[in-house]
DNA sequence: CCTCCACCGGAAAGCCGGGTCA
DNA sequence: TGACCCGGCTTTCCGGTGGAGG
């Protein structure tokens, strides 16, 4: 045994056949030039250029959909200016925040996350939110620079717009010359119509869409990275381009096909081939698709996996359509045998829209007249991936 | 045209586990 | 130690409602 894992490891050592520096096929890799957003680029720096000078500039907010290379651009502007700036001895501050990952949704927390990037650590809780203000304001008072807070999925914020009209307008209070700026990111343009007017003028003048890519730039993209990440000849024709054409129809996520690309190439090394075919891009589409969907359920707090469990059994046991008082009465009996405190109708009325955003199931309110108006609900999982995400719910809920 | 069903969904308030501070 | 704060989840309360059936 010891002797057979010591030879795959020195086999998997030596016998590099497919990849030369994997990370280069990463989304989060930052190449040294981004080709198809100079344009973006060039404005992003028009915006910014002004902090070389000492003078505000104005907010910002980027839009497009997902993998458009919004947080990239916006990633190495920022690292070029701080060069700028370093050259000619400006100080300039970027704060990169990704308000989804870090679950910045909060006054407090956004508070809290800007005052530890400047060096100054702030408990998760307990202080009054007015002082942590005070204390991120007198930081960056005296510190006179020009610091830029970059707030990526900044829709995550919506319910906060007290804590992003702080942040707007702590210039009015600055003394010592410093200056905030702020680079909202968003994928979801409508995001600006639902936040509080104040933020929003604030936001005024200055946005910036970024479309998604089209088929062939998605190719000039894979190719510029796929020289750095596999070996020559590990890709056989026709690969890179059948990424894109995935990707491309996925509103042109360049992330999704980066994915793809690294994903085909594991399994054909996995496979002990030496050369990354179409099928194993195929095989990489389906993988993908079922990991994700498992790993969502399988990370959705247990009373949400037992509503989708409930909607499953029904769904299974004949009807493609159920409503909410269904589900709630399966619910409650499932509840009932796994030894679980139900929760009210009222919050399984929210959980259910919940899973409806989360995309596993679909849910609509309807009006049956006299049967009066309720949520009609559709399973919205793979039939392929439907054993496996069964299997996960159970062994999440432990019922036999 | 009116009724009335079976929920929807907003508001407010409570509870809990995390924390600070004097 | 006790007063107080924060965020997340949940309950309680309750007014609202589209449209089939009367």
């Amino acid at each position: 045994m010891q002797q057979t894992l010591n030879e795959l490891f020195t086999n998997f050592i030596e016998k590099q056949t497919i990849f030369k520096e994997k990370d280069a096929v990463r989304p989060t890799y930052l190449p040294d030039s981004l080709i198809h957003r100079q344009e973006q680029i060039l404005k992003i720096g028009r915006i910014f250029a002004p902090v070389l000078k000492g003078e505000t500039p104005s907010n910002l907010l980027i839009f497009g959909w997902t993998g458009v290379g919004k947080t990239a651009a916006t990633r190495f502007v920022m690292q070029e200016l701080r060069q700028k700036a370093q050259e000619i001895k400006r100080a300039v501050d970027v704060v990169y925040l990704n308000c989804k990952m870090e679950k910045i949704n909060t006054e407090y927390r956004l508070l809290a996350r800007i005052a530890r990037e400047l060096g100054k650590e702030i408990p998760v809780t307990g202080l009054p939110t007015t002082e942590v203000y005070n204390t991120v304001f007198r930081l960056i008072n005296d510190k006179s620079t020009t610091i830029i807070v970059i707030l990526d999925e900044i829709d995550a914020m919506e319910q906060a717009s007290d804590a992003l009209y702080d942040l707007t307008r702590i210039n009015y209070d600055l003394t010592k010359g410093s200056r905030v700026a702020v680079v909202g990111i968003s994928n979801d343009i409508n995001f600006v119509e639902r936040i509080d007017p104040r933020v929003k003028s604030s936001f005024s003048g200055e946005d910036l869409v970024f479309p998604p890519y089209n088929a062939p730039q998605l190719k000039d993209i894979l190719e510029q990275r796929a020289d750095k990440a596999f070996l020559s000849g590990a890709l056989s024709p026709g690969v890179i381009q059948k990424c894109a054409a995935i990707a491309a129809q996925e509103h042109g996520d360049a992330r999704r096909a980066l994915d793809l690309l690294r994903v085909a190439g594991e399994i054909a090394e996995r496979r002990g081939q030496d050369k990354v075919t179409e099928e194993h891009v195929d095989d990489a589409q389906g993988r993908m698709d079922m990991e994700n969907i498992t790993e969502v359920v399988r990370t959705q707090p247990r009373q949400s996996q037992a509503v989708l469990y409930s909607i499953l059994l029904l769904t299974e046991s004949g009807a493609d359509e159920v409503e909410t008082g269904d589900v709630f009465n399966n619910y409650s009996k499932l509840c009932n045998k796994i030894k679980m405190k139900p929760l009210t109708q009222r919050r399984i009325s929210d959980l259910i829209a919940e899973l409806d955003i989360i995309g596993a199931i679909s849910a609509s309110v309807v009006s049956k007249g006299r049967g009066g108006r309720t949520r009609t609900i559709t399973l919205k999982i793979p039939q392929n991936t439907l054993p496996k995400v069964r299997q996960t719910l159970k062994e999440e809920l432990m019922v036999d």
